[in-house]
DNA sequence: TCTCCAGTTCGTACATGTACGATACAACGT
DNA sequence: ACGTTGTATCGTACATGTACGAACTGGAGA
């Protein structure tokens, strides 16, 4: 009966800490991202400030706390959306990306644009697919076109090559919404179709196999 | 006389100025970048620390300045450059300006993916431009591609998406250490070839355009 | 039952960025 | 000469993240 002692424990520190989470999501949205302290949080769940740190490692591990959130919505979004053609689903997910980093620029950047980037325990990129459901489905439906033979090559070097090229369109045009990429939602689909169109024009090789030429 | 008198005083500001960046780079150096804290900063020039708020707006503000002389060492390298083949000069600005951010992380992060993003007075991308020259050497030289009929489209237009890729690969590389890119540099080749190989073969429409389909 | 221990809670303290307002001083108009 | 005004400097104070260690607590072994 240890165990079921040692379970209870940790089930009842899970369910503070998402009560923690809770709370820092309700002021977040009441008070605004940098409303969000760790004495407010401490004070909305009748805690000490300092017990906070007895659930998470310090101020970011909270704020990626509640980015894992947003993402996991993100990637059932993804999921939901309709995927008759495999290229269209496959566009669909940098679109909906895109949409995503956009409308939420606080929880993209803690997750892609901080210095402290956080992999849970495990050291291995693993865990990373793990904690970005929304790398699993572009693999996913990389894998698809290339099935149909859309594409070609190596699914996780495309994935990773169109992760690299939405990831750079969503974060230039949070940082510099004035800069005239015209609309963002044009610039994003120009970006989008190009690599589309780009990709299904070679052989694209792993990511571990270097091109010899530049 | 009178302005004589007001540029005096601007000059001394200015001098004042370069010397608080001085001093913060010289920090830097030598506690790292986390070292620079504006006490520290205000006691090396022998300034109270709120004296600091005189010459820069924010902590953010100084390390902007600490950017961008990084920056203008950065285009002065690119331009020294060789550069017979005008594809080879593009794509030399390419892995120049990657080799640059890999090595420069700090600086790459505080200009590029901080929410604070400075436009140093003027609002138009203009004055963007003027503050990363990089920018204007990459547009230059794809206007030297387009010359050369090795490209074809809006130098703009391409200079934007070059700089979306590149800024993506780097970004992603800076933030991911750990994600199987494979070797950083082959990953950035291999992105920059990508993308010249893919920008050739076709005509890119200048920004403004939207494409319609996707 | 008593002792001990691991883990949770929290009081205190410190470094840091920076808001606010006081002070001092230089240039100017009268 | 004298007040006025703008500006550079800085003392103080506050909010914040968080390090440190004390106090507590609930269960394990003696």
């Amino acid at each position: 009966m240890t165990l079921s002692v040692q379970k209870r424990r940790e089930k009842q520190k899970a369910e503070l800490r998402s009560e923690l989470v809770a709370a820092a999501h309700k002021l977040v949205q009441e008070e605004g991202y940098e409303g969000l302290t760790i004495r407010k949080l401490a004070k909305r769940v009748g805690y000490a400030p300092m017990s906070v740190y007895s659930y998470f490692a310090d101020k970011q591990d909270i704020l990626f706390a509640l980015a894992e959130d947003a993402f996991e919505t993100l990637a059932r979004r993804i999921e939901e959306h309709p995927a008759d053609d495999p290229v269209e689903a496959l566009k669909a997910v940098m679109t909906e990306y895109a949409a995503f980093g956009l409308g939420n620029p606080n929880e993209y950047r803690t997750v892609f644009m901080t210095e402290k980037t956080r992999l849970p325990e495990g050291r291995s990129y693993e865990d990373m697919e793990e904690g970005n459901p929304a790398m699993k489905v572009l693999i996913k439906r990389v894998e698809a076109c290339v099935a149909a033979g859309k594409l070609k090559g190596d699914p996780r070097a495309i994935a990773t090559m169109l992760w690299t090229v939405g990831h750079g369109t969503i974060s230039l045009l949070i940082t510099f919404p004035f800069y005239p990429f015209g609309d963002p939602e044009a610039y994003v689909k120009r970006m989008c179709n190009f690599m589309v169109a780009s990709l299904s024009a070679q052989d694209i090789p792993p990511l571990t196999e270097t091109p010899v030429d530049c």
